[in-house]
RNA sequence: CCAGUCGGCCGGACAGCCGCCGUCGAAAGAUGGAGGAAAGUCCGGGCUCCACGGAGAAACGGCGCCGGAUAACGUCCGGCGGGGGCGACCCCAGGGAAAGCGCCACAGAAAGCAAACCGCUUUUCGCCAAGGAUUCUCCUUGGCUAGGAGUAAGGGUGAAAGGGUGCGGUAAGAGCGCACCGCGUUGGCGGUAACGUCGGCGGCACGGCAAGCCCCGCCGGGAGCAAAACCGAAUAGGGACGACAGGAGCAAUCCACCCCUUCUCCGGGGCGUCGUCCGGGUUGGUUGCACGAGGCCUCCAGCAAUGGAGGUCCCAGAUGAAUGGCUGUCACGCGCCGCAAGGCGCCAUACAGAACCCGGCUUACAGGCCGACUGGCGCU
RNA sequence: UGGGGCGUCGCCAAGUGGUAAGGCAGCGGAUUUUGAUUCCGCCAUCCGUAGGUUCGAAUCCUGCCGCCCCAG
């Protein structure tokens, strides 16, 4: 599972955006617990608008998102997790491990917020 | 060496590790993987579906010097004419204004039929003044008013004023006459042509704007790969209310009305129609889809655009959408430090990412390379 | 992908070949003891931008830039 399953549909997005949210200087963390089921494997969207810039921007920082996910998404995601990360500018220029450790962070926080009204 | 003009090209290179998409393969693995603009979507085609039939007319849109190239073009090439530049060279939507309509503000006497006005010249009558001859009166000169005739030189303007400059000519003037320039017309010569050139004739009339309407010539059916075809799944040709429902026939049905086919005629197709409300379903896959007006090399024809022949190569195919992350060495540029050697930095580089495919146009672009040419300066 | 529209002062806007109305806001002044109201004056010249046509362009034509809307 080196690949993650993506998220595709226009609903789909719309559902995690009404899930938790976390800001990083890079991007915002959306997520939404699909399903209790352990076996379902976490899922990841990428949102990067127009208004952030040409297609070769918004291409780069989908890019270098699909990478960290790629790298982190088997050990520190959750099963049965809907994450969407909406880029913002500083996802071009930033260095790699800043956006690394960001996307921990927000995993992090994310989780520990999500076991709270749980348990 | 400096300044400049034109044309062409490149637009980081080589590796390692971890990944992504396609193809081949049972697998291991092998192999291919963004651009000169892929962009804007401004033109022209291919392709697909619809109309697809016949005839005609009109409307609308586009184009517009000439010749050539091309599948085609609003593109390209070579000329012509006009304008700019010392020059290399650059720019130009560049048909028609004696078919018609319209506009030309302000200023100005007048802005489009060419005359009127102010002036200028001359003449007649009258009046006034001066001078001369002198009996009334007459003559000369000057001025004023009115009328007649001749004029278009001049009239602060204006973008533009019924050719311009000069000489002659005249009462004053005027193409009235002459020379040159311009214009029109006609003939010869050169050129496929646009056009050029030479000569004759005409004394000159014909202002500008068609990127105002328009006229002439040429071109154009509509939509677009979310086109379209196939496979599969699902739902079924729904229900309620209101309005309008002509004619023939016992009836099935047919015709009319209406709708579609740009318009009209013929033809063809659809059918109860329209409005409001309620309810239900699909949003998967494959093909299209990458062998093409294809790339590269050589030769030939042509000034060139381009065309022809031979050889050789197969070179992205995603669909929430594949090229990324990290690292090393080197080239180039810039900045900082340093006398220098050198070191450090710029996520170590502009504009920017294929989406059916081609030919163009336009726009963006760090830095660099090559060639041809022009004007200066210096040296031999 | 195809089609339509807009860009004029800080804001809303008129002007469609002849030198850019009007309103709000702002600034200055008058009236008023002060404020409000009212009145007067000022406020574009790079009309999104670059060219062209014309004697003359916000207006006509062409290319760019930005924004909005519609259909699938």
């Amino acid at each position: 599972m080196a690949c993650p399953e993506r998220l595709k549909k226009r609903a789909e997005f719309l559902a995690a955006a009404k899930g938790r949210r976390q800001h990083q200087r890079c991007f915002t963390m959306q997520a939404r617990r699909r399903s209790e089921a352990q076996g379902d494997a976490p899922r990841f969207g990428f949102t990067v608008t127009k208004k952030t810039g040409n297609s070769v921007i918004r291409n780069r920082i989908r890019r270098r998102f699909r990478e960290i996910v790629r790298l982190h998404a088997a050990g520190d995601a959750r099963p049965g997790m809907d994450y969407v990360l909406v880029g913002r500018i500083d996802a071009l220029t930033a260095g790699f491990d800043d956006l690394r450790r960001e996307f921990l962070s927000a995993l992090h926080k994310i989780h520990s917020a999500e076991r709270k009204p749980d348990r």
